[in-house]
DNA sequence: ATAATTCAACATAAATTATGTGATTTTGTT
DNA sequence: AACAAAATCACATAATTTATGTTGAATTAT
């Protein structure tokens, strides 16, 4: 195992059990504390942990859970395979739209495979690894980063999206709750309402464990979206509520 | 003598010379061929020369101006200097724009030493720099994105441009020529100078070694700047044409 | 006070990257 | 078509960078 490896197993091991031993670590991976001095360390400085004496916790609560580099290695899998299925309703030659959120970023990464296309975004990890590619046309939306969400709010996002349009949005979200997609930050929702609005069809990605969640601020109702992406089947109620409405809701599988 | 700065050698002279064999420079950097070889297959693929049977030439024409990685190792020193005179211009809470371009790059990472600070900025090394920061408020300004030039440009540019406001921008330019400064690129231009109108000063940073030459594209008259900044004195001519229009031109010192 | 832990400095190992060599293929010229 | 120069390929080696380990001094918790 790689260095890169084990961190990534530190990780998923601090966002099960909260807390690690630096000893126990070290033991583990079979290598020398001061390796893991320097693993944490780093991811420290990363700000997805904090180092302890002793060993290393993730902070709950507090910025550190909801950090977008954390999200991002959380249900990789799951993210994995819905981005698998996103990919399926890209043709060569479009123009798509990709919102903020570590599920963006696991797709903006794997669009490539579709190229040529058009890229519209305010995701900041999908313009980093975009950004240079040759036949992907790369068009960042601008605004005030935020670095809770590692993309770009505001005015400004929103008026460039009023100037634009695009064939296909994918919006995700943190929480679905009856018929309704809910979002905790309301500058993400505008961002999202615009892409809906400017986007001839919209595609919405959420885990299935975020169904039956509501949150602060609405985003959209979920007949806005020409199709529903989740990782596994929703618990009953939200299952028959949806299928009761008419929805589709796409199961993305290995 | 390394690799990169025996590929810089190699777009010195070509610079000057317009074309050499491959001989010859295997030859003078006392390399083998195959070493050269591989230096002009990854400059060309970088856009920077075109290689031939026997060696190298520069593409005449507009390209020719170098690729901005390589751009930002030239002339480290006088950018550093520069930087420094520009940074104080700048006071804690203000709101500056930055420009596209290596000389910005530069001015760009050392912004954080005023914060806090608002930056408005399409350069895409600048955002990456500056994301996150503390006390730093990061506006991108969205575009499409120009590989030639590591930023971000266009009408979702301009149009975000329209709607912002700074106490200061930060302009570069790669040509003076008598009382007006140049770019090769339309794109670039229209960006600067939509940076210039809105922002209450505008300083010109240039290279005392690009007074005299103009480019296709004219971006501004130099009277339009509040202050013009570079980094040693320019040639007699140059410097006469300008005190004699009653401007001022600051040379960063050491 | 002391035992555990962290940190810094250096040494070594592992991996990556750069370069060289010679065989093989391509290209331009006659 | 035949030839020589040049380019390319595949692999070996060298140089450089990065990761890890070890030791001992400094720090910290109890």
């Amino acid at each position: 195992m790689k260095r890169d490896g084990r961190r990534q197993a530190i990780m998923d091991f601090l966002i099960e059990a909260r807390a690690v031993g630096l000893d126990e670590l070290a033991d583990r991976f079979g290598v020398s504390k001061m390796t893991i001095h320097r693993d944490l360390d780093d991811l420290e400085q990363a700000g997805l942990l904090r180092k302890m004496r002793g060993g290393a916790t993730i902070e709950t609560g507090t910025r550190f859970e909801s950090d977008f580099r954390i999200r991002e290695l959380q249900d990789a899998d799951a993210k994995a395979r819905m981005a698998t299925a996103a990919l399926d309703l890209i043709e060569p030659g479009m123009t798509v739209m990709i919102n903020d959120g570590s599920m963006a970023a696991v797709l903006g990464a794997r669009l490539p495979e579709k190229a040529p296309l058009t890229v519209i975004t305010n995701n900041a990890a999908v313009i980093d690894r975009l950004k240079g590619l040759p036949r992907m046309t790369l068009i960042a939306l601008g605004g005030e980063y935020s670095a809770k969400f590692n993309g770009f709010f505001g005015v400004v996002t929103e008026t460039a999206l009023s100037r634009l349009r695009a064939d296909l949005a994918f919006i995700s979200t943190p929480a679905v709750a009856g018929l309704q997609a809910f979002h905790m930050d309301d500058a993400a929702v505008q961002a999202k309402r615009a892409m809906i609005g400017a986007a001839g069809r919209s595609v919405l990605l959420v885990n299935h464990r975020r169904f039956g969640r509501p949150a602060l601020h609405l985003l959209a109702d979920l007949a806005e979206f020409d199709a529903i992406i989740t990782d596994a089947s929703p618990s009953v109620e939200s299952r028959d509520a949806i299928a009761g409405a008419g929805l589709q809701v796409t199961i993305a599988k290995d």
